[in-house]
DNA sequence: GAGCCTCGAGTTCC
DNA sequence: CTCGAGGCTC
């Protein structure tokens, strides 16, 4: 007999796991290369159904080469896939100097460090190619992986083997290194990779950052290795001994085991000197031979890079300086709209082609009626008021070096019988009407489901990587599933096996692009998500307000779907206890909230979510399991001043160790940090006997 | 009630 | 990546 996995000590589970990983290896075996399974799929889906909840419970566990790092994939990508030991995170943007002020001004509030202080930073090219990170083992190269989505990257350690600039061996590095850096491919051998191209009638690569990523993710790893493809060092993920206390040092240190480091890497000590190599680079940009689109700023000692911490997406304690966006003038020749999942009507410039470093670009989006008409939401003008209007001579760039907007509109080019662009009453693919609401930028369709748009919109959004995650099921599959009436809403994706069976494959066989394989994948893939984590789910409705975060929240704080589903059902009125349990977990406000409940009330909704979830087995979630963490839980209140650290990095201390900060004390307090002038609250929290801490108590407390 | 910060939703191109 | 809106802090 089983043991409950919840139930398992972290001793069972590895012995657990050592037991699972050969026997799912073996079965994977028989059935993919030996065509003849010596377990029933059945037996084999609860293998590995187990191993990956027992993995989910101790992800410190998780085994080298985990089934779960092998799910679907291989056939697809061509490359495994790798999950980051440490996520690889992008950098906040600053676009001109005052954005540079502001992030030294965060900096030292978050810190504490007054204006006077002197504060040092790095300042370094950065490299427009593609970030890869490196992990070596005893001083060998033993996995190279892609950025990916941050989380999850893909395995290229075959074809990094072959960059000549990617030591294979390294020696006096710390046991585990994993080293950042950037593959790119410089202006001459792009150019000779092109006539080369040429020669041989292949297509030609955009631009040198298209070209080094093509040539990395070749799956064979002998094109590569005749690709001139370069490496600069300039971070690392994990590490079994810190590098340096510097980023300075450590970037030395990198040198020393044998990377190229990039040579105008600075030490700065100040905003002005960071403005200044800023600008020295920028001059010597067209002469590097390589293509940079920036410079990147780092707090320069480690220590307090470590107290700064990360956001959800980005470090507090770096930046990238962008140049000036490369401009160009087009003519917009229509202006569409589009109708995404909450029904709200986007307008899309649709452009003559024309291209913007290095890439073309043939649509801009016009984000909402306010933009069109060169009004910001607080009706400001923008574009010194300038509408846009079809026909009209526009200059493009693409922000960020990524999305390609509209700057300005060239009126001294415009048509004598130009006429404003009148934004639609009614949803273009549906009829319905559209609505904007008061004090809102945009019109919404107000059609639901009626909205063939929306429906397939809400559909794409299920099955996304993010939320329910079906490998061969995309966007491109939704909508043909959808107009062939084979998958109205997400229920029917999970009885689509049923209901078709073998038919089905008949039938997807008979499609262009579906192969058996691809077919048989489809349906396993579907089973396979049938067990789904709860905060998946809840993100997957794609309840409006409620994103990736919240769904994570929610699922943290109700744990169970049993929990989560009786507590919106019986907050149906927006009162009694559990409505006000809803409003009081931290980042839920009012209007989440009632979208929320009212997502369970309504007939529509609930019918489609009773549906689905039948077919479900909805995984429990709990809240990050904080190892030796006396606080996991725990509500925390701070008060006073505080003398060590600023009130927000307390903050996001206390919740990376899984306690939650509140703003005031009642009886659900735990505890109380009071600093020098604490005052009423220190007496509240005397009166109803909750802990009172001092700062340093609260620091030993959490040491 | 204003002002910050974070998140959600929508978008492009390879 | 950007903008707008929601949530929270001051």
């Amino acid at each position: 007999m089983e043991i409950e996995v919840d139930l398992l000590t972290k001793e069972q589970a590895k012995a657990e796991l050592q037991r699972l990983v050969p026997a799912l290896a073996a079965a994977d075996i028989a059935y993919h290369q030996k065509d003849s399974p010596e377990i029933s799929d059945a037996e084999y889906d609860a293998l590995k159904r187990r191993y990956l909840a027992i993995e989910a419970r101790f992800p410190d566990l998780k085994h080298e080469d985990s089934p779960s790092q092998k799910v679907g994939a291989p056939v697809a990508s061509g490359f495994s896939k790798v999950k980051h030991a440490v996520a690889m995170m992008s950098l906040g943007n600053a676009f001109d100097d005052e954005d540079v002020f502001e992030f030294d001004d965060r900096i030292r509030k978050f810190l504490n460090i007054p204006a006077g202080k002197s504060l040092s930073y790095t300042a370094e090219p950065k490299i427009d190619g593609l970030s890869l990170s490196l992990r070596y083992e005893s001083g060998r190269l033993v996995q190279a992986a892609t950025r990916g989505d941050g989380e999850t990257g893909e395995n290229v350690t075959e074809n990094a083997l072959t960059v000549r600039d990617i030591p294979k061996e390294i020696s006096g590095a710390p046991e585990v290194l994993e080293v950042r850096g950037e593959v790119y491919m410089s202006h001459d051998d792009f150019a000779q990779l092109n006539v080369d191209q040429l020669a041989n009638e292949d297509k030609l690569f955009a631009n040198p950052r298209n070209a080094a990523a093509g040539s990395l993710r070749q799956l064979d790893s002998g094109i590569t290795k005749t690709r001139a493809l370069h490496f600069f060092a300039y971070a690392w993920g994990e590490l079994s001994a810190p590098l340096a206390t510097t980023q300075a040092a450590a970037i030395d240190h990198l040198t020393e085991f044998g990377f190229s480091t990039n040579p105008l890497t600075k030490t700065c000590v100040n905003t002005g000197e960071l403005l200044e190599h800023f600008r020295d680079i920028e001059a010597k940009r067209a002469l590097l031979g390589y293509d940079i689109d920036g410079v990147v700023y780092k707090v320069n000692d480690l220590g307090l890079q470590e107290r700064l911490g990360y956001r959800t997406n980005t470090p507090r304690w770096a930046i990238a300086h962008k140049f000036p966006a490369e401009m160009a003038s087009t003519v917009i020749e229509d202006i569409e709209i589009q109708v995404g999942r909450t029904g709200a009507l986007s307008p899309v410039a649709r452009l003559k082609p024309v291209t913007v470093g290095g890439v073309v670009v043939s649509n801009a989006t016009l984000h909402n009626e306010d933009y069109i008409a060169g009004r910001d939401s607080n009706g400001q003008p923008i574009r010194e008021g300038r509408d846009i209007r079809i026909g009209d001579w526009v200059t493009v760039y693409r922000a960020g070096d990524v999305i390609p907007k509209v700057k300005d509109v060239d009126i001294s080019r415009r048509a004598k019988d130009s006429k404003p662009y009148e934004f639609p009453k009614k949803c273009p693919e549906c009829g319905s009407d559209a609505i904007r609401e008061e004090g809102e930028a945009v019109s919404r369709c107000t059609g639901g489901l009626i909205c063939p748009a929306q429906a397939v919109e809400k559909l794409k959004h299920f099955v996304s990587r993010t939320a329910f995650n079906i490998e061969g099921l995309g966007a491109k599959q939704v909508e043909t599933f959808y107009a062939d009436g084979w998958v109205q809403e997400p229920a029917d994706i999970f009885t689509l096996p049923v209901r078709y069976g073998d038919g089905s494959l008949q039938q997807l066989k008979n499609r262009e692009g579906w192969g058996a394989k691809s077919a048989e994948k489809l349906f396993s893939a579907i089973k396979e998500r049938q067990n789904i984590p709860l905060n998946r789910l809840i993100f997957g409705l794609g309840i409006r307000h409620v994103g990736e975060s919240s769904a994570m929240t929610l699922a943290r704080h109700y744990g169970s779907w049993p929990n989560f589903s009786s507590a919106m059902e019986n907050a149906r009125d927006h009162s009694g206890a559990d409505w006000d349990a809803l409003n009081a977990i931290d980042g839920v406000g009012a209007v989440m909230a009632a979208a929320l409940v009212d997502y369970f009330h309504q007939e529509q909704t609930r019918a489609a979510l009773d549906r689905l979830v039948q077919h479900l087995r909805i995984e429990t979630v709990r809240p990050p399991s904080v190892e030796g963490s006396k606080v996991v839980g725990k509500t925390i209140v701070f008060t006073g001043t505080l003398e060590k650290v600023t009130r927000a990095e307390a903050k996001a201390k206390a919740e990376s160790l899984g306690a939650k900060v509140s703003g005031s004390v009642s009886a659900k307090t735990d505890i109380v940090v009071a600093g020098p002038g604490a005052g009423s609250k220190r007496k509240k929290a005397e009166e109803l006997g909750v802990e009172v801490l001092s700062e340093d108590e609260w620091i030993s407390l959490i040491a």
